[in-house]
DNA sequence: ATATGTAATTTGATTAATCAAATATTCTGT
DNA sequence: ACAGAATATTTGATTAATCAAATTACATAT
């Protein structure tokens, strides 16, 4: 068995590895990524090496094994769902959500994520509109991104809204920002929670960053 | 901060505690209790003991301090928290959530364990009748008879089970002896090792004087 | 009161994860 | 091409939790 602290490693190189160009993750990343000094990053992917979740090249740098990606896709999902849930089911604020899961994707059996699952009605993204794995591990790559985490300054259209409810939709309305409109992020300011808008006639538009993560572009 | 094995080391420490006449744990009953062997339990009793959570007298046992059994009424609460949470909000079946419970407790934070309480309406007692400490650390300490010592033919229902082994539990399922149902005791044949249940449906059940001793009824 | 058995403690090792600091390797700029 | 900077690895210690096995203390039965 994985003990958490394998989890975590596992983890953060898949998303590290995500960002790379090439494919495999230089030992500074490792350790930065999970805070400790890079002389235990070291070791400790030498002994993931060993248990073949990677594959380690010395002074180059690591990448999963085919294992390793299986098992960091599942930590992705637990992930992901306890973090919906956190939201959805008990109120948590979206802001204050990812060290609780990061903590709880550890200790949660594969008995309850699946209720979990079924409880949020097997959901395809996480309250930040990341993907989140099918349980065989399958993640969705055509995903649409959305304001808050699309690239600034490119051609965009709004492809979804992901929510329903009225005041919402209200607001979506009264703003002009229903599905088919062209726009631009001309900035985000994460201190202010503020993306500001560029339409096509020439209008501006600033909203904030939980509007922004229900608005889907493509 | 207590780390997990401090959180079951005192948890366990407590409910022996509970069980014996004097107060004070022997360190053959910790060791059992928490899976280990005796001289692991010396030392980590002893390293319990420096940070007052336990008084410990070589040779005789242990005993919680006043901060000890705060921390022990605290993941009292959670496990029983959780339990009741996996029972009512994700349909988990009541015989198998105690391992659940057990991993959960340590990971879970205090906010979002307040939000399980709210969600579940400030519940008093969890799945298997167990009264489930406030948040200051209060525990509900009234004592209910057993289906050996309480009164025949008069109507009871059952409040609590005692055992929370899953095998036991599994039996009380199949019984319909869950928490909350109806019955009257009609006989008990102490030589047979027998108690007679009978219930509102006219049905009659005989269960053995162990079991009757895990069954707490009002 | 002595021997025997049971319970508890000590001692010495082990495993997982970590850090600090010394060392080695590779990259980069002139 | 070489010095210096940036990265990575090694080495030696540390902490928490554990076990196996040797030892000690206590209780009790003859």
């Amino acid at each position: 068995m994985a003990t958490s602290t394998v989890e975590d490693y596992i983890k953060q190189i898949y998303l590290e590895q995500i960002e790379s160009a090439d494919g495999s993750v230089p030992m500074g990343r490792v350790a930065n990524s999970l805070g400790v000094v890079p002389g235990t990053a070291t070791t400790m992917v030498k002994s993931l090496a060993d248990s073949e979740l990677v594959d380690y090249e010395p002074r180059v740098g690591v990448r999963l094994t085919e294992a390793g990606e299986e098992l960091a896709l599942q930590m992705l999902r637990r992930h992901r769902l306890i973090e919906l849930f956190l939201v959805e089911t008990l109120g948590l604020d979206w802001s204050e959500i990812h060290e609780e899961a990061e903590k709880l994707e550890h200790a949660i059996s594969d008995r309850v994520l699946e209720q979990i699952d079924a409880l949020l009605g097997h959901p395809k993204v996480d309250p930040h509109g990341d993907p989140i794995p099918t349980e065989s591990g399958n993640l969705s790559n055509e995903l649409l991104k959305n304001l808050c985490n699309c690239d600034l300054n490119q051609p965009l259209h709004i492809a979804r809204i992901t929510d329903q409810s009225s005041v919402f939709l209200q607001f979506i309305n009264n703003s002009g920002l229903m599905p088919g409109v062209k726009l631009t992020v001309q900035e985000r300011e994460p201190a202010a929670d503020a993306i500001t808008l560029h339409f096509s006639d020439g209008k501006t538009l600033i909203v904030g960053t939980p509007a922004g993560e229900k608005i889907l572009v493509e």
